[in-house]
Parts: structure tokens; C-alpha cells; sequence
DNA sequence: CTGAAAGCGCTTACAG
DNA sequence: CTGAAAGCGCTTACAG
């Protein structure tokens, strides 16, 4: 009990003792449990997470928001890969709050993903993060997806494109529903018609991007501009739009979703909804602490502005 | 005790007792503890794993090839990011191993890092990955950055250039040791006389790329080509030229240490020395695996092969 | 101020 | 095949 009062820095203990103890725990090389701390202890210091793949340039910024809070405040990081996987998602579920979690913030594979009941019949503090989670009413961060595909899109009507073509993601997931609605809601402003063939719906993957750049491509009536819906479908068009050597603006004008520090010397030079993605990730944090700190507290809902980053890529 | 026997799936329970337990685990929505399982269990099924800094693009893809031989094999991950900063990776050791894991694999902040220390004295199996530790007999796998360095460096001098400079990297780190002697070694090889003025040395990061590339290219006699040891610190450099209006290749050639997907769009498409790098990954937790089974093999150290992707930004 | 006792939720001999 | 008992390493009342 002694030894445990000083670990934790607790009071009425004696100089003379505490020195004590110190000196042996340093002779002995001795490392406290957390492991047995945890058993014996409700709160743990360990924050879950989960998203479909770290692998995306996306998350990499996201992560480091999350962990920089996380330590701030002396909370260790669980990171699980779903593959946008909704069984392997279940699965990371399962493990994390066997791993006694504090909390977890989950970028789910599909809005209505039901991965999450568990935590909360166990009470335990969920966050949505980049994507909703329907089913559940807990804290959420977003970034303003309607919002920044419409300026996307809307920058290149602006431009005097008509024919615009959209590499969408999957409806199932809030970013591929929304940044399609915002493509949509763009073109009805400006008394664009919509051509559902110029609506395809990728995998929010490179192959993906690829493909639908090429379908769109092969069209009779090929679009003269595209909107690709996330970092990774834009490199999959930008692939596709290479192979052909289709030149960029002139024969097809692109913008993507998601900045990259790398996008201002692409060639050319591209145009791209940047997301203030460390930022996501800090309010993330910081809304779960918040939570398991007051379980009580109301549900929020954060929105974040996205910025369309004008380069060259879509002409001027 | 029996319904431990039926969650470990061990022999000797009458089915019907099996299924009673199952009945009863699942209307009570039951998950058993993994901290109180570890406590009593010497054997855990988590992984530290210690890299500078998610952020940078080169980590996700090993950290994906981590994990997914970690989940293939049952384990968790748990990722810390030591910032390079000494103090904070001696922090994450002794967090992962007061959280008792299996093993860790670090990238550590210097060669001559004492952080692993604790951990030898413990007898937790470590494995350094990307970067070598000196002061350790452990498994070690890197790539092969002497010979990358030199087949870029090689490359520019078979192009003409006789004046390259390096942007080269803190040499505590083996990769920025290493990657400078392949520079030196390329050179001598082909009689070009080395001068240390075209050498210098940044922080890995994109500032410094950008900030050495200023300093060389304000030289009375700036170098006609440019080997930039990491790929921030080739963003860093692009930066740097695209801000001065240089052009690339004439008027300054460039050739980055660590290819990224979105190389060949850049504009130039970039000349580069890819590495292996899901794969670096995933020796690497093969490595941590075999150690943890086995404490008394031999000590292995994979050398990985990088290869030169010529594109167009060193001429032709 | 200090330490003995109980208990967190598992697993592992051990006895029946 | 089944269950009672002990113990993993902590923390938390409780007693002195």
C-alpha cells in the first residue's frame, strides 16, 4: 500500500519512507503494471481507434491529431485498421473494449454500421469521426463535406465547364453520400442539368479512381471536367488521365477532395478541397476525453470548414 | 473455471455444459477480460511499435505492413510517436512495457539510443526497423541505404552533373549516416572530387529540405543537381525551386531518397529510390514474432533492396 | 503515517 | 467432466 501511495504521488506518506521506496524501485529496475492497475482501477488511459486504413494519406494527420491530445493528456493510443471491413470492424470493437478502452472514436465503414452496439449497452464513450454513425446518438466531428464538393463543383462551372464528371464514393458512407450531394447541389444552382452517366461511384481507392476516370474517358460524350471525391480516387484519375496523355486543363479539367503537400507540384499544379485534418483529429480527442470525463454531457455535433484550394489544375 | 475452458476452446467440457456457457455469455452480451487474462497470463498479444512520426508519408505503409502480420497472427499494435526526441521514446518504452507487451519494434531517434535499455534487462524482444541500434545485439531490418544513395547519386553523375549536392540527414541516424556515405561513394567512384560545401545537412523534415536548398542554390558555384536523402525534405526541396522559378531538370536536377505514390505525376515526374516499404514492415513484425517465440535464436539483420525509379527529373 | 486484507477477473493446478 | 482455491500485481478502505 505504501509503495502504491508513492507511485501515484499520493499524500501522507513520510519523506523518509517515500525516499525509501524510491531508491529501491530504482535498484530493482522496477516497471508498476499497468496491466494490474487496470484490472483493479474503473478508468483506463487507453483510447481506442479505429478507421478503414492508415495506409490512406488521409489519416496519417488525423492520427497525430489524435495522439497529440491523447498524450497531452496521458492517454495511450490503440490504432485498428478496418479495411472498411464492417466485420473486421466488429471484431476491432470486440478487442478494444476487451482492452478495457476509456473510449474509442471510430471512422465507421458504413453510416449505419451497427459495430458500435455493444459499447453502448457497456456505457462505453464512442466519437464519430470524418463519417457518421447513424444508429447512435454520439459526439461527432465532420468536416463540411456538402459544402466543399459544391465549391469544388461550382468552381468549375464557374470556369465554364458543363460537363462535369463525378468519381463519387460509396452512398453507405457520409463522405461518398455527401460529397455527391454537394456535386449535385452545385449543378442545380447553377441550372446545370444532371446527367446521371456522368455519376460514377468509385471505391474511395486508387484502382477505383482509375477505372471510373477510364469509363468516364470513354464516353461518347466524354465531361469535360471531374470531380474526384477523395485523395486517393484523384490519384487513380490522375493515372488514368496520364496513360491517355490527356492533357490537364485543356482536354480535362480535374479538382480533387483532400489537399496533399504535394499538390502544388503536380502537373499541373492541382486543385483540391483541402481538410483541416490534424484539427479533425485534435476535436476528435478532445470531444471523447470530454465525454468520458461526463457521460451526461449533451451530444455535439463539430463541423468543420473545408477550403477549395485553387491552383491550375481546372484552368482559369 | 469451465467457462474459461469453453472461451480458450479447450477439451474436457461436456457439450452440454459448452453450449449452456455460450447461452450464457451471449444473453448477458459478456466479453471477457483481456487485462485480467493478461495479468495471470505471462504471454500477451500486443505489440509496442515506436516510429518518429506517423505524419510522415513514408510510415503508414510500414505500419500497414505491421499490422497486418500482427492481426494475421492475433496481435494488437499499439503506436507511439517519439517525435525523434530521445526523452520522449525513453517515455514510450517504459509505457509499453508497464503495459507488458510481447515485443517491441522501434525506429530509434539515434543510433546510439540507451531507451531500449530496460527493456534488454527485462528480457523484451526488440527489433529495430529502418534504423539500426547500436548499442544492442537485436534483429534488425533496413534497407539498403548506402547502395540506394549510390545508385541516385551514380545516376546524376552518369547524366553529366559533377557539382551535386546533398541534402543529407542527422548522421545519429543511420539512414542519414548511411544515405551520405552512398553519396560519397558514388562520387569516388566515378573520380568525382568530393566537396564538402555541396554537403548539407537537414532535420529529415520538410523545412529543412526546403531551408539546405536555399543555401545551396545562394551559392556562388550552386550545384547543377540535387540528392535529397528523405522524401519531406524532396517536398521541402521542390518547395525551394518552384519558389525561385528554377527549372527542373536544366536548371537544377533532382532526385529524392523514398518514392511516393504521386511521384510520377509530379512536374516534373520525379526521379526517385523506392523502398520496400509494406514490406519493411512486414519483417519486421515477422522478426518481433520469431524472437517472442523463441528468445535464444540467432540474431538476424534483413538488408532490404531499394530500387532507382528513373523518371524526368534528372534529365536524360 | 503504515501495513494487513480484500478484491478487480481471469487461468491453472488440484480434488472430486 | 466440473468446480473450489490460489494467485497474477495492483488499489482501496480499514485498523492501528
Amino acid at each position: 500500500a505504501t509503495v502504491s501511495r508513492v507511485l501515484n504521488n499520493l499524500p501522507h506518506v513520510a519523506d523518509e519512507t517515500r525516499a525509501k521506496v524510491l531508491w529501491a524501485m530504482e535498484q530493482l529496475d522496477y516497471r508498476p503494471s499497468r496491466v494490474a492497475r487496470r484490472l483493479r482501477v474503473e478508468t483506463t488511459q487507453i483510447l481506442g481507434l479505429i478507421i478503414p486504413n492508415i495506409a490512406n494519406p488521409f489519416f496519417p494527420s488525423v492520427v497525430r491529431g489524435i495522439e497529440d491530445v491523447a498524450c497531452a493528456n496521458e492517454h495511450t493510443l490503440l490504432l485498428c485498421n478496418s479495411d472498411d471491413d464492417l466485420a473486421k470492424e466488429s471484431l476491432y470493437v470486440d478487442v478494444l473494449q476487451a482492452e478495457r478502452v476509456a473510449g474509442i472514436i471510430i471512422c465507421p465503414a458504413d453510416e449505419n454500421s451497427t459495430s458500435c452496439e455493444p459499447l453502448r449497452r457497456n456505457g462505453v464513450p464512442v466519437v464519430a469521426m470524418d463519417r457518421r454513425l447513424r444508429r447512435f446518438d454520439v459526439d461527432t466531428v465532420l468536416v463540411d463535406n456538402v459544402k466543399g464538393a459544391c465549391q469544388a463543383t461550382s468552381h468549375l462551372i464557374r470556369l465554364g465547364h458543363r460537363r462535369i464528371g463525378l468519381i463519387g464514393g460509396p452512398s453507405r458512407i457520409t463522405t461518398g453520400r455527401e460529397r455527391q450531394e454537394g456535386y449535385e447541389k452545385a449543378l442545380s444552382e447553377h441550372g446545370v442539368e444532371l446527367d446521371q452517366s456522368l455519376i460514377k461511384i468509385g471505391n474511395f481507392k486508387q484502382d477505383g479512381g482509375y477505372q471510373k476516370t477510364c469509363e468516364l474517358m470513354g464516353m461518347d460524350d466524354p465531361p469535360t471536367a471531374i470531380f474526384a471525391a477523395n485523395n486517393l480516387m484523384t490519384l487513380g484519375a490522375l493515372n488514368a488521365i496520364h496513360e491517355k496523355g490527356l492533357n490537364i486543363p485543356q482536354r480535362i479539367a480535374i479538382v480533387g477532395f483532400d489537399d496533399m503537400p504535394w499538390a502544388p507540384w503536380l502537373d499541373p499544379p492541382l486543385t483540391t478541397v483541402a481538410q483541416p485534418t490534424y484539427e479533425l483529429g485534435r476535436r476528435a480527442a478532445d470531444l471523447l476525453l470530454k465525454r468520458i470525463a461526463d457521460k451526461d454531457r449533451e451530444t455535439v455535433e463539430v463541423i468543420l470548414e473545408p477550403i477549395l484550394i485553387v491552383r491550375e489544375s481546372c484552368g482559369y
